[in-house]
DNA sequence: TCAAAAGTGTTATCCTTACACCCATGT
DNA sequence: ACATGGGTGTAAGGATAACACTTTTGA
C-alpha cells in the first residue's frame, strides 16, 4: 500500500553557511547585499548534495571549500504554498582562503548576533545585562503563574543569568528564546521598540545561521575543526585568537597552549614570527595525521567490566 | 541570475530509526520484512516533516514517538533516474512502548551489524578476530605501497586492533571501511564468499541504520537520551543493561552507578523490584527536570581570561 | 548455606584549573 | 628601562578507573 501512494514532489534548494576568521572577526559568506546565505537549487547535473553546495559556493567565491559537514534540512511551512513545498538542505563550511578575491560578500557574525560576542569590550555583555535580561524578565512575568518558572529557567540558562555561567554552545536556543519572547523582527507578534540589535536576513537564513554557529562552537571542543581556518603555518597565539573569536569568549593562555601542545595537535615548522611588540613566537603547523589517529573523542561511560 | 534557474524538482522520503530495547537487546522497527526502515514521502498535508514522520510511524506501531532528532539527509545518486531524484530526510525515535502492538517488525540491530555486539558471549569479539581481521588484512596488503600504512591505520582505528582500544561510536565509519574493502554485499565489486556475516537492507537503508546507531551510541555519553528507552520506573542494573546492550559493551557496575547517581539524573521512587535471585533493587524515576536545568555538556576549552 | 545481584567505601591516577614566574624582542 | 606578548613550571581540586567488601534476597 506504501508504493501506490503518488509521489509529490518539493524544491530541494542546498544552503551553505561558509565562514572564516580574519583578524580576530568570525564572518560568514553572504549573498546579494548580506541578506542571504549562499544558496542554489539541487539540479539533476550535480553528482552529490556536497558537489553541488561546493559548485554554488565556488561560482561566488572563486575557491574549493576545504571542510565541509552537513548542518541540517529544513522544511519551511510557510513556503509550503502553491509553488510547492521547499526542503533546504543546509551545510557548514571552513574555510581560510578568504584574501584570494576581495569581496564584502564576507560579513561579521556578530552582526546578526551582538550578543553571541561576550569578550570583554564587545557589545554582547552590555546587551545582555541591559536590554536583553529586562525584556526577557517582562516575558517571564506575563506569563501565566503556572509557566512562570519554566520560563525563569530557560532564560537564566540561556542567557547565564542568575549566577549561570555563559555557554557558548547554546546559539541556536538563545535565537529560538528570544524568536518566542517576540524580541526579534522574525517573529509573527514582534513590535519595532522592543527588538534586540541584531540584523535579520531573508527568510529563514538568520536561523540556518544560527545552526551554523552552534555546531561549530560545540565542535570545535571535541574535534579539531579550528585548523581548516588557519593558514599553512600560525602562532598558538593566532591560534587563540581565532578560537577566541568563534567562541565569542576569553580564553585562560597557558592552558590554552598545553591544551594544543599536550595533544600532539600541532608540531613546530622551526621558523618565527615577529609579532607587533614582544617576543617573536614559534610558528606551527596542523598535524594533519590526528585526524586518522583520534576518530574517537572520549566516553563519558565506565567502560569495562 | 541565481533566481532565474528553471527549479527542478525531487522527491522527499521521510525515513525512521525507530529503537527500543528489549530484554537486554537492542532492536529497531522494520517493515516488510525486515528488508526495510520504515519510511513514506513528505505529503503537502503535513505540517511539518517530523510530523509527516510521526503519522508514517504511528500507521505502522500505534503509538507516538516520545523522542524524535534528525539524522542526515541522502540523495541517492543511484536513483536519480529518470523518475528524477530522491532525497531520503532519516530521523532517529527512540520510544520504550514496544509492547503496545506486538510485531515481530522489532528485529535485532545485531542482526544487520554483528560485529557491534562486543559484550562477551556475543558474536562480535569472535567475528572481528577470525573474519574481518584478516580479511582486511589482505586488503591493506593489496595497496599499492605507498597506501598501505594508510589502509592499516584505517583499520587499527576503526575495528581497535594492533593493541587500540574498541570504540562503540564508530559504526559508520566501520560500515564504510567494510563497504569500501568490498565485504559486505552493498559494495559493488563484493563477492559472495569473502562476506562478513550480517542481514542486509533494501537500497541505503543498512547505512542509514548504522548512522542512527553511530548518533544513538555518540549521544548517550553526553546526553540523558537513554531514559527515552526506559519505563517510569527502573532499576539502576535495568538501566545498566540497557546501556550495555545501546554501547554493545559491558561496563563497571560500580562506577555506573555512582556516574548516574551523583548528577543526579535520578530519583527513588521508594519501591523496590523483586528481581530474578538475589535482593531486592530499589525503583528510581528519571528526573525530567535535568533536561532543562542542564542544556549544556561541557567544555574542553580553558574557560576565562 | 550458597549463589546472585544490590549496594557501599577507598585509593591511585589523570585531567582541568589556577597561579606565579621567566624570556625575548621593540621602543 | 619597560611594555608587550611568548613561553614554562607547579600545585590544588575534581573526576575517573580500579579495587575490595558488605547486604539482602531466593533456592
Amino acid at each position: 500500500m506504501m508504493g501506490r501512494v503518488t509521489r509529490e514532489r518539493v524544491g530541494a534548494e542546498l544552503v551553505a553557511v561558509v565562514t572564516a576568521v580574519v583578524a580576530g572577526r568570525p564572518v560568514v559568506l553572504t549573498a546579494e547585499g548580506g541578506q542571504h546565505l549562499p544558496f542554489g537549487p539541487l539540479r539533476t547535473e550535480h553528482h552529490s548534495m556536497q558537489a553541488g553546495l561546493q559548485t554554488w559556493v565556488e561560482q561566488q567565491t572563486g575557491h574549493r571549500l576545504g571542510y565541509v559537514e552537513q548542518l541540517y534540512t529544513f522544511a519551511d511551512p510557510d513556503r509550503a504554498s502553491a509553488a510547492g513545498r521547499v526542503v533546504s538542505i543546509s551545510y557548514l563550511g571552513l574555510t581560510n582562503a578568504v584574501g584570494d578575491r576581495p569581496s564584502d560578500a564576507w560579513r561579521d557574525w556578530y552582526a546578526f548576533f551582538p550578543w553571541e560576542d561576550q569578550r570583554v569590550g564587545s557589545a554582547g555583555p552590555g546587551l545582555v545585562t541591559e536590554v536583553i535580561e529586562p525584556r526577557l524578565g517582562a516575558w517571564v512575568e506575563a506569563a501565566p503563574p503556572a509557566e512562570r518558572e519554566a520560563r525563569r529557567l530557560r532564560a537564566d540558562v540561556c542567557f547565564g543569568l542568575g549566577g549561570r555561567g555563559w555557554s557558548p554552545e547554546l546559539v541556536l536556543q538563545r535565537y529560538e528564546l528570544l524568536y518566542e519572547a517576540a524580541l526579534i523582527p522574525e517573529a509573527p507578534s514582534a513590535t519595532p521598540d522592543r527588538l534586540v540589535p541584531g540584523e535579520r536576513m531573508a527568510g529563514d537564513h538568520r536561523r540556518i545561521l544560527s545552526t551554523g554557529l552552534a555546531r561549530l562552537r560545540a565542535k570545535i571542543q571535541y574535534h579539531p575543526v579550528v585548523f581548516e581556518l588557519m593558514p599553512e603555518s600560525f602562532t598558538l597565539g593566532q591560534l587563540q585568537v581565532t578560537v577566541e573569536a568563534l567562541a565569542g569568549q576569553a580564553l585562560h593562555k597557558q592552558n590554552f597552549r598545553r591544551l594544543v601542545t599536550q595533544q600532539d595537535l600541532v608540531e613546530p615548522t622551526g621558523e618565527t614570527h615577529a609579532e607587533t611588540g614582544g617576543r617573536p613566537a614559534r610558528m606551527y603547523r596542523f598535524r594533519r595525521a590526528v585526524l586518522d589517529e583520534r576518530q574517537v573523542a572520549g566516553t563519558k561511560l565506565p567502560r569495562t567490566r
